[in-house]
RNA sequence: GCCCUCGUGGCGAAAUUGGCAGACGCGCAGGAUUUAGGAUCCUGUCCCGUUUAGGGGUAGAGGUUCAAAUCCUCUCGAGGGCACCA
């Protein structure tokens, strides 16, 4: 006998619901409904080659998960998707295929869509962007230019990491602490450079204070904040008598002023500022060891603690506070880069002072007491000696007092110095978006006019980095030279690009307005034949939309403001931990930029930040193609089917920590959902079994709970229970069963749509999309004859997605009697099993308790002190 | 060196946030079914104690508490971030 009611074929019914929901746009967002919105975003991913990860699969189906509740919740949710397409990777990519970027991009979209539909993931796809459409882009480069018009970017000739195997320029961000290539794990080299850089530093404060608007997890608001360093501190005037010049330091520790018994400066600094101060014999010396540290290609100076070296200046610097001259070194300990590039040196209280006083027989002078000095340097607290009216004072408790003090005296003032510099914003690549500036022989740099906006990447042939530090576009005649856009005259395009970092900086505004973007279902591409195949030509055929007249510029910011209004701020931002200094600090700086210009509405754009902990392969070690442990998604998919691959990768662990792929564990999903299927096809009854009815109200409670808690793992594991139950038992009523179907909804959503259909849909009623004010097309659908499955309600389709999200009775939940563990001397000596309306009486609990033999044997004979009683749970005898 | 997170069965883990440690799943063992394998179902599964009574147990050592996986101190170990940041 085979019963088709009880075999799940998970290959048969996904692709039929996942075609039935694409019809039925369900998943659609929409603009202003009166319903509270809710801003659910993932990371739109780099498309790569590989195609999906099962990682991606993680974040993507545990928030998958979380829409569709918050759906069920009647929320008006936004759960969009998009390509992050520009950056190194892509033209890396491509170089090695020797297929252009964009031929390669769009084929590794496509594929990344395939595997994103057939896990039946709920994007809004009619809001789908990617930041390499000149559509979009556009508006990447005109943020640029609302940064430069506020000088917030400019250009400068700055020390730069440079990867010899990308052939470019890299941010500190993307240099990992051994001054290796994060991406590529070559080691950079550092080089002087004329760069455009963006002003992050001027919202280092800002950055650091909004944390407390959001509510971002521990470890990310943590590792912002000592990203962005800030310490708090003075700065302090040495005046060089001799030269009637002056230096300043910056310190954390004023209070140890009279112990600074020497000045080092950095070996930029010194080049800088005192080579022409030195004497003759003294300038040689120098400059050799200015030139040496500077050859060194920092990378040994950046590593650690090394053998401490300078130079003696000559030059006296006099110390305000013991009214005495001290000498000026030049060390490469010192960097150029952090403060003023100079320091006052307090070797009795600084171990890298300490370090070098030793070693040049440097004077080293105790201010605080409290350490042996001979042998270290003590940088703790206690109280201050040798200095004057500050004696008898104690650190840190006075450092007000002591600053305030030196401003008083005109030594220096109170300074804050971070440790966050401002962010390099420009690369030597091809595959980026053009820096929209454009260098006149007469006037300048000179900004692209907003109306001549995108400045659109050339088609190129060769976009292999040069090697010279410019980028390739540099060498396209036709693209490169220009006129001014001021006097008119000669002038040549900026050939840099723009970071693989800066067209995600805003993406989360772009969904907002998708189609008034004219990107979504790929316009761009669809027409990407490069017809003219010109060096230099434009490489998409974009067409200024009907109202979009010649000259005449439409701000989509500004024309979507009440779009951005109604959506933002995100609610909930799920993504990796790797791009909480990178991606997360870089969106949080532009956005608060945009807010500031009036674009919008909220200081922070997002309010809740949770990360996924990585998958790695089953052997513990990061997948990687090297290790042969990376698992395929589709692989998966087409063993067990996506729901089992969903929840398996909702159930493998907290979603937080990394966790071993286990294919054992697969298994084990699948025969849940096997057995599963089987207990909706044979064990549903006229009435429940009174237990399991109040088993099903407790895991409403807890799978909604859970899931609000991105507790993926739990509710799983809460399933399953339930699920045992309900075999043990004597059969669920077919109401109660669809509530547990719903509760299933988010999580294997083919699952319970094709149960629901096949068995609930037909008695249901609540259609709470009906209460929403604007869709006409997300009510109920017609479902055409093509379709086989789906019950229908007059020609309708309803699906489980867009049902209630249950409700539990609370007086449901109530235990008719409950198990009290009794210590003795808070061991566990028994359980007493009580109706649960006694729990609040604890006398009769007691008496209860005493009655038992297992526990009066241990009472007996003694006097109890004490009896502790926590109503419904535990009960302690203590004597 | 500094900052953060973590350490629980053979494995992934759970524990209402201080209240019966090991839920749920994997694996393993025994049994049922099967010509056999697979699949499925039932039973068991922290350790010592043959069973019971009991004892021990959340990296280790202390402490607070009637009560600690959970809080505090130290030690060891793993992971992540920063790193000559004055």
């Amino acid at each position: 006998m085979t019963n088709l009611k009880l075999q799940y074929k998970p290959g048969e019914i996904e692709p039929k619901w996942q075609n039935i929901w694409e019809k039925g746009n369900i998943y659609e967002a929409k603009d202003f409904a009166k319903t509270d919105k809710y801003y659910l975003l993932v990371e739109f991913p780099y498309p790569s080659g590989a195609g999906l990860h099962v990682g991606h699969v993680r974040s993507y189906s545990s928030m998958d998960a979380y829409a569709r509740k918050k759906r069920m919740e009647k929320y008006n949710v936004i759960f969009p998707i998009g390509w992050d397409a520009f950056g190194l990777p892509a033209e890396n990519y491509a170089i090695k295929l020797g297929i252009h970027p964009s031929i390669t991009v769009k084929e590794n979209i496509d594929n990344f869509k395939r595997q994103m539909k057939a896990l039946g993931l709920s994007f809004d796809w009619s809001r789908e962007i990617n930041t390499t459409d000149p559509k979009y882009y556009k508006w990447t480069q005109w943020i640029f230019l609302k940064l430069f018009e506020k000088g917030l970017a400019y250009q400068s000739e700055v020390e730069v990491n440079w990867c010899p195997f990308c052939k470019t320029n890299l941010a500190d961000e993307e240099v990992n602490s051994d001054g290796t290539h994060e991406r590529c794990g070559t080691m950079t080299v550092k080089r002087m450079q004329k760069q455009w850089l963006l002003r992050i530093t001027n919202y280092a404060d800002r950055l650091i204070d909004d944390l407390k608007l959001v509510d971002y997890s521990d470890k990310i608001s943590i590792q912002q904040k000592n990203w962005i360093g800030k310490s708090e501190g003075a700065t302090i005037k040495f005046q060089i008598p001799d030269h009637k010049s002056q230096i300043e330091v910056f310190t954390t520790r004023p209070d140890t002023l009279y112990g600074a018994t020497f000045l080092v400066v950095a070996p930029e600094y010194a080049k800088a500022n005192l080579l022409k101060l030195v004497s003759k014999e003294k300038e040689e010396l120098l400059s050799k060891y200015i030139d040496i540290s500077l050859s060194n290609a920092n990378i040994e100076r950046d590593l650690g603690e090394k053998e401490k070296s300078g130079v003696d200046t000559g030059l006296k610097a006099f110390n305000p506070a013991i009214g005495k001259e001290i000498p000026i070194w030049v060390s490469d300990y010192v960097l150029a880069e952090y403060g003023s590039g100079a320091i006052m040196a307090v070797p009795a209280h600084d171990e890298r002072d300490f370090a070098f006083a030793k070693k040049f027989g440097l004077p080293i002078i105790s201010v605080i007491s409290g350490g042996n000095i001979s042998e270290v340097a003590y940088t703790g607290c206690g109280e201050i000696i040798d200095s004057g009216s500050w004696n008898g004072l104690t650190v840190p408790k006075d450092n007000t007092k002591i600053v305030f003090d030196i401003e008083k005296k005109g030594w220096g003032k109170r300074e804050h110095s971070y440790h966050i510099r401002d962010w390099v914003f420009s690369r030597q690549h091809y595959w980026g978006e053009p820096i929209p500036m454009i260098h006149c022989e007469v006037c300048g740099i000179q900004p692209v006019p907003e109306k001549d906006l995108p400045v659109e990447l050339p088609y190129v042939e060769k976009y292999e980095p040069s090697g010279t530090g410019e980028s390739p576009l540099a060498n396209i005649g036709l693209w490169v030279n220009t006129i001014c856009p001021k006097c008119g005259g000669k002038a040549r395009r900026e050939t840099d690009t723009m970071p693989n970092w800066a067209g995600s900086n805003w993406y989360y505004l772009a969904y907002l307005f998708a189609d008034k973007l004219g990107i979504s279902g790929f316009q761009w591409f669809d027409e990407l034949t490069i017809p003219s195949k010109v060096e230099g030509s434009p490489i998409s055929n974009l067409k200024l939309s009907k109202n979009e007249e010649k000259n005449k510029f439409i701000n989509i910011f500004y024309e979507n403001k009440k779009k951005i209004k109604y959506w933002m701020p995100v609610d909930l931002y799920q993504g990796g931990f790797e791009h909480t200094t990178l991606h997360l600090l870089y969106s949080r700086f532009i956005y608060k930029f945009l807010y500031d210009i009036k674009v919008v509405p909220t200081p922070e754009p997002y309010m809740k930040r949770r990360s996924h902990g990585i998958v790695l392969g089953s052997d513990g070690r990061k997948m990687s193609k090297s290790f042969g442990n990376v698992i395929n998604p589709d692989q998966i998919v087409g063993k067990y089917g996506a729901d089992t691959l969903r929840l398996y990768e909702m159930f493998m662990g907290p979603f937080d920590q990394m966790v071993a792929w286990s294919e054992e564990s697969v298994e084990g999903c699948f025969r849940f959902l096997r057995r599963l299927y089987k207990l909706f096809g044979e064990k549903i009854g006229k009435e429940s079994d009174k237990e399991l009815e109040m088993r099903l109200h407790q895991t409403i409670k807890k799978v909604s709970e859970d899931i609000e808690n991105l507790k993926f793992n739990t509710v799983v594991a809460s399933l399953m229970e339930f699920s045992n139950y309900w075999g043990d038992s004597s059969g669920l009523a077919k109401n109660d069963a669809r509530e547990f179907i719903k509760l299933l909804a988010p999580l294997v959503p083919h699952f319970a749509e094709e149960i629901y259909q096949r068995d609930f849909a037909g008695s249901s009623s609540l259609q709470w999309f009906d209460e929403l004010t604007i869709p006409s097309k997300v009510e109920g659908f017609p479902v055409t004859n093509e379709l086989t499955g789906p019950q229908t309600e007059n020609g309708k389709f309803h699906s489980v997605h867009l049902q209630e999200w249950p409700k539990y009775d609370p007086k449901l939940i109530i235990e008719s009697t409950v198990t009290i563990a009794v210590q003795v001397n808070g061991k566990l000596r028994g359980t007493i099993n009580i109706e649960s309306q006694v729990t609040s009486h604890k006398s009769k609990v007691l008496v209860m308790a005493k009655e038992n033999p297992r526990i009066a044997k241990w009472l007996e004979g003694k006097t109890i002190k004490k009896e502790i009683y926590v109503p419904g749970r535990l009960l302690n005898f203590v004597f």
